[in-house]
DNA sequence: CAATTCGGGATCTGC
DNA sequence: TCCCGAATTG
């Protein structure tokens, strides 16, 4: 090799390989073997990844498109292809996929061998639901959900209705056949749910060595990110598509495995070396995300968990501040906190991205977004359902795949009795019946449900004439695609979404149905027709839309535009958080029944664990944690107590704030006396003391203390009229420290408030 | 077949 | 509290 390369190899190595730690560096540069790559939380895994990714094409001499890399969600999946291709261009050439948007597109090319044409769209849970309830299968509207779940279980497992294991999952000798009455009914229809997207892929590999082949060699290197997320179908796929020289790297942490409620199996990652012999583990255990008392509050709470691997984070990342526990009253209280909180750091310099609002369940982003819209906060909602969930959103996505595929049952027959006068549930039976008859003369795929409503349009009355409009405006729209499709106009799809919306009738549909009621609705269909532009006219740009959208929530979402641009905070579930991180990060809504949910037992009450474990890990600066002693639920205002999980944080680490129930005071105190005792006999435990430099709270308390005195009267909505008794600070600290009143209510109860915090659910009545 | 009423259940988490 | 499905009625 001429000096001239050698020198550039050098510098290459460098550039990859310069910032990484040693354990970090082995895991780039092994090969051979199969690798399984522990990662801690914070422990520069992503970096790991597309550091490799980089490295095997311009060190290894790997093509990009032999490269095959999977993750959990679409998030992650763009943010490593960027951060990869931002290390070596020619990443953008790697297959960067979910594991389900991999299966959708390999059903695309291989799905035939499966009996399935390539213009299938994809039904999700909804649309599964439903047609399982169309499929005769006698279940009632209140069963059919439950049910649903079960088959898509199976799914998940890899068991189709003939595989004599599912009695092993389910007893009902009736699911079996449940089933395979909503299997015939879904390959009818020419479409796929999400579990199949997993499921016949395997399927269709186990069946067909030369597909198989094809694979193998397409795909020299597989990269599998989150592993301890993937389920038993992911794992067979796995085995099927890395052949005898694929090289196989999984990454993955078995204390942030939060997805068992679909099916994930930690077993996949406990026994890897198992099942994929000679594979060799490399741990990374240094943390370059939080600070030492944030790992720590991390990890005492996920040391609680049994049937762990066992790591061991340390971190070198400076000292801050301990995570703060604040003890709230209601949701109301615990959005004005937060935006409390944002906004004295915002006005300290510290911008509104730093922040993340974590929550356990989507619903309770509602109160957040209420406060930051009246204390002018900007903020984003991340994987909120809320554009899509929308009934004239899923009714113009119908629309589309039913003009992509006409034999969707489900999407026909949701558009004929959502918009077509006249027709109900007979004369959808009556189509139904055709469609079978048509089916039964031709056979096959070639009947669809357009002819089948022709048929019988002579046989119906008033409803014929709207029926038959239907009908004819659905078969322009498709064959002005098709003339598209040959011309190869070089449009986007924007215009023939807004044209399809116009042409159907689903824009006027709205439109009338909607005067005077703020005509919402017609607008989110224009967004929808928006959000196309980026596609092309033409079959297989539809066909990728629909995918896309089917699969990817977060693209149908109407502020994506503005998401990146802007400095926002960031409202999202815990799940969702995976693999992100946040300077300050506050997790809300820590009471026993909503985090963990009170339904919660033995491993899924571990796995709510490790749910918390990644909500606290995702926090580099700053920590807080929020609790409050009542929240409305389903309406109805319910007193809680606090999560079990702060009964397992460490009560010297933390700073508690507001008022805690008793029960958390005696276990703080007895906490911290056995601390004392044990170091009185003996035991080197490292004293945790804070000194902060005196700075100007005091100005902010001076009005608070002059306008909450001893003997004020006030009113709260919940308790009623009261009096104050009692004054003070909670702690020596004037930083640190909060002015705490204490109120003694007519109606017999006593409550402390923080006025900086609260003042506003508290009314003066008199001096 | 559409409109109205009534009652029960719900909200996890996401591809 | 609110939403959805089933039942009731015109």
């Amino acid at each position: 090799m001429s000096d001239f390369n050698t020198i550039k190899d050098g510098i290459e190595d460098e550039f990859l390989l310069g910032n990484l730690n040693e354990e970090q560096r082995r895991a780039v540069t092994h090969e051979g073997s199969p690798l399984l790559i522990l990662a801690g939380a914070g422990s520069g895994k992503t970096r790991v990844i597309t550091t490799k990714i980089a490295w095997l094409i311009s060190k290894k001499g790997i093509r990009p498109e032999n490269i095959l890399a999977v993750t959990f969600t679409n998030k992650a999946a763009r943010e490593m292809r960027s951060r990869a291709t931002a290390l070596n261009p020619e990443a953008s050439w790697a297959v960067i996929k979910t594991f389900h948007s991999f299966g959708a597109k390999f059903l695309r090319q291989y799905g035939f061998s499966a009996g399935l044409s390539p213009n299938y769209t994809i039904y999700d849970d909804d649309d599964s639901a439903a047609l399982l309830r169309q499929a005769e299968t006698g279940l009632s509207a209140f069963q059919t959900p439950a049910v649903m779940q079960k088959i898509d279980r199976a799914k998940n497992y890899c068991l189709e209705y003939d595989n004599p294991d599912l009695a092993l999952m389910d007893p009902d000798p009736d699911f079996a056949s449940v089933f395979r009455k909503y299997t015939e009914r879904l390959r009818k229809s020419g479409n796929v749910d999400f579990g199949d997207l997993i499921y016949l892929p395997v399927k269709i590999l186990r069946e067909n060595p030369g597909i198989k082949e094809d694979i193998h060699r397409q795909f020299s290197v597989i990269l599998v990110d989150e592993y301890q997320d993937s389920n038993i179908a992911q794992f067979e796929l796995l085995k099927e598509l890395v052949g005898p020289e694929t090289y196989l790297c999984v990454v993955g942490d078995d204390d942030q495995s939060i997805y068992s409620f679909r099916g994930a199996e930690v077993s996949n990652i406990l026994t890897f070396t198992e099942n994929f012999p000679g594979a060799e583990i490399i741990r990374l255990e240094k943390n370059y995300r939080s600070t030492p008392e944030i790992l720590r509050v991390a990890s005492e709470i996920v040391s609680n968990n049994d049937g762990r691997l066992g790591k061991t984070l340390y971190t070198e990342c400076p000292s801050g501040k301990k995570p703060v526990l604040a003890f709230l009253t209601s949701q109301e209280v615990e959005a004005e906190f937060c935006a409390q909180l944002i906004q004295q750091a915002f006005e300290k310099g510290h911008p509104y991205r730093d922040w993340a609002v974590l929550y356990r369940t989507n619903a309770q982003s509602m109160s957040f977004e209420t406060e930051f819209i009246k204390s002018k906060i900007p903020y984003t909602v991340i994987g909120s359902l809320k554009f899509y969930e929308r009934e004239e959103v899923k009714l113009a996505l119908s629309l589309l795949s039913f003009i992509f595929n006409r034999r969707d049952e489900v999407a026909f027959f949701k558009l004929l009795r959502k918009t077509v006068a006249g027709v109900g549930a007979t004369t959808c039976a009556k189509i139904q019946m055709e469609f079978e008859r048509l089916t039964g003369e031709a056979g096959g795929d070639s009947v669809d449900y357009l002819s089948a409503a022709e048929n019988i349009v002579p046989k119906l009355k008033k409803a014929g004439e709207n029926l038959s409009a239907f009908v004819s405006s659905v078969r322009e729209c498709i064959s002005e695609l098709k003339a598209a499709a040959e011309k190869e106009t070089g449009e986007n799809l924007s215009g023939f979404i807004s044209g399809v919306l116009e042409k159907s009738g689903l824009q006027d549909f709205y439109k009338n149905r909607e005067e005077g009621t703020g005509a919402s609705r017609a607008l989110s269909m224009t967004e929808l027709a928006n959000a196309a532009v980026f596609y092309p006219f033409s079959i297989q740009g539809l066909s990728d839309f629909l995918e896309q959208i089917r699969l990817d929530r977060e693209a149908a979402s109407d502020n994506r535009e503005t998401e990146e641009i802007s400095d926002r905070v960031t409202l999202i579930t815990l799940h969702n958080t995976k693999g992100l991180e946040f300077k300050r990060v506050v997790i809300t809504g820590l009471e026993e029944g909503l985090f963990p949910r009170d339904d919660k037992t033995g491993e899924a009450l571990e796995e709510e664990r490790r749910l918390m474990y990644v909500g606290c890990t995702r926090a580099m600066k700053r920590l807080y944690l929020t609790s409050c002693s009542v929240r409305r639920i389903y309406g109805s205002i319910q007193p809680g107590r606090p999560s079990r999980f702060l009964y397992e944080l460490p009560p010297d680490g933390i700073k508690v704030l507001g008022s805690p129930p008793s029960s958390f005071s005696a276990f703080c105190k007895n906490a911290i006396e056995e601390k004392a005792l044990a170091e009185k006999s003996g035991r080197t435990g490292v004293p945790l003391e804070e000194k902060s430099a005196v700075t100007g709270k005091e100005g902010l308390h001076s009005d608070l203390v002059l306008k909450w005195k001893k003997g004020v009267t006030v009113f709260h909505d919940d308790y009623g009229y009261g009096i104050i008794t009692k004054t003070y600070f909670s702690g020596d600290d004037p930083d640190e420290s909060e002015y705490v009143i204490l109120v003694h209510f007519e109606s017999g109860g006593e409550k402390k408030f923080m006025p900086e915090y609260q003042g506003h659910t508290l009314m003066i009545v008199k001096d």
